[in-house]
RNA sequence: CGGGGCAUAGCGCAGCCUGGUAGCGCACCUGGUUUGGGACCAGGGGGUCGUAAGUUCGAAUCUUACUGCCCCGACCA
């Protein structure tokens, strides 16, 4: 993409509305523009990163065994009657009536939903267990949101809904869910950690928060430090394998949240060196909560003795939007942004240090055209700006490359090559470059 | 929802106290000089001061109501 072509419109100073580093860089960066109080709009910058985050939690989903479907936004009110949550649910949820005076909502959730779809067509145990998923918009109309996108009205979750035929089976479901998780997290640069966590309002008896540590986090947490640098499963995880002993690696070591922190627990489960008290941001949830919706809904499988039974349910969700903010908490400095590779809206910016020159114009759209053929995707910043804006766009932008050619290192034969995290500068010709960007 | 604050050009702000019809920096447009870490000079465009009422000869400025946004707290992916 040639940023002359592209619309990034990023600002100079702070925005007077943002506190945290996170929103003031999404605002900064052009990524975000708000629309009213926690109501986004996504510029092209910050959905590419939006969409790249997504790709990362779908493949883990996928790979765990879950699989995609999508359900709308607009839900009927009778399934949230039928639950019992219509009421209970309170003022978060965005109630709408429609020309019919029917009344709709605004999803905050998708239980009732998923547990009807699935009891309209599923019959027989044979059929479970059973992980169903989608990554939609939700609207929760919190009473105040703040910090951008980390509590935002509108928000982009991954939800996932496991139905299995009794406990024992929906707990494997809940472990795989589990190490989808650490997996997911770990993929996007973060060090999540799982939390003994309350049910909430969803209720039920087996939960999970996971927690990545950032100064700017809204909860603080208490754990064991091993677990923050603990060994994630790889690709070659076999998700048909008894998890449990990767679960419980993690879950024998003490880690909470404020709220169901028990300090006399933590001193004498952890030894003094190793407490770990911090800041951290939720960006998953795990829930197993049994019966509650399949009896509530009559969502019913005929067992192996052939009588109906309810199954038995679980609740998975990511926060996808509310990420980018926690992966830029943790990982900026006073320049900017320094993405992970793995959801950098591009991999390379190529700086073009004197648009209009002849020689470095013709040696930028050389390598602008080897890059992309070779399928890296490179930022070229072709504007007829000074050098010293280019290098402070691509610093804030935080793409993990920059390529920097000017015509006084052509003339030498040489471009620079600089990594934006650890701020290393190696000047090398233009071929090892290239070879070095993977084309 | 309780408490606090703010609302003036795209962004950041001044002007308000002590009413007289709006200003600065950045950004934007034109021309020129520049060009390796957010250039400089000259010229220019853009707001009627969140909305509505009131007081007044006259309101960005005073009064009232409303709306929006931000921050702290309680709650949430």
């Amino acid at each position: 993409m040639r940023l002359t072509n592209f619309f990034l419109p990023v600002l100079k100073e702070n925005p007077a509305e943002a506190q945290i580093v996170s929103h003031r860089l999404m605002l900064r960066a052009g990524m975000i523009r708000q629309n009213s109080a926690g109501i986004y709009s996504w510029l092209p910058l910050g959905l590419r990163v939006l969409r790249k985050i997504e790709a990362i939690v779908r493949e883990e989903m996928d790979r765990a065994g879950a699989v995609e479907l999508l359900m709308p936004t607009l839900q009927s009110a009778d399934l949230w009657k039928e639950s019992g949550r219509y009421d209970g649910y309170g003022k978060e949820m965005l109630r709408i009536v429609d020309r019919h005076d029917r009344d709709m909502l605004y999803g905050p959730t998708n239980e009732e939903m998923v547990t009807d779809i699935f009891r309209r067509d599923v019959r027989s145990y044979k059929d479970l267990p059973m992980n169903l998923y989608h990554i939609q918009w939700k609207f929760r109309d919190e009473i105040r949101p703040r910090f951008g996108i980390m509590r935002g009205r509108e928000f982009l979750m991954k939800d996932a809904y496991s139905f299995d035929v009794d406990e024992a089976s929906a707990r494997k479901s809940y472990y795989r869910m589990f190490i989808a998780y650490l997996r997911t997290f770990n993929r996007l640069g973060l060090k999540a950690i799982p939390m003994a966590a309350d049910t909430g309002p969803i209720g039920g008896d087996l939960s999970h928060e996971f927690i990545i540590l950032a100064e700017t986090g809204e909860s603080e947490v208490f754990c064991h430090s091993d677990l923050v640098d603990m060994d994630v499963p790889g690709d070659d995880i076999d998700y048909q394998s008894d998890l449990m002993p990767l679960v419980s690696k993690r879950t024998d070591m003490y880690a909470a949240t404020d709220e169901m922190h028990d300090a006399a627990a933590f001193e004498a489960q952890v030894p003094e060196d190793k407490r770990l008290s911090a800041r951290g941001i939720e960006v998953g949830h795990i829930f197993y909560f049994g019966t509650k919706y399949s009896e509530a809904m009559n969502a019913v499988v005929a067992g192996p003795d052939g009588k109906p039974a309810p199954v038995h349910g679980g609740s998975y969700g990511i926060g996808v939007s509310r990420l980018l903010g926690g992966i830029i908490e943790a990982s900026h400095d006073e320049n900017g942004i320094i993405w992970p590779a793995s959801v950098a809206p591009y991999d390379v910016g190529l700086i073009n240090l004197k648009s209009g020159d002849e020689a470095t114009d013709a040696a930028c759209a050389d390598i602008y055209a080897k890059l992309q053929s070779a399928g890296v995707d490179v930022l070229y910043d072709d504007r007829n700006e000074r050098a010293g804006a280019k290098f402070s766009t691509m610093d804030l932008i935080g793409l993990p490359w920059q390529l920097v050619v000017g015509p006084r290192g052509l003339k030498n034969g040489v471009v620079e090559l600089k990594n934006r995290a650890t701020g290393e500068k190696v000047e090398v010709s233009t071929q090892e470059a290239l070879t070095r960007l993977g084309a």
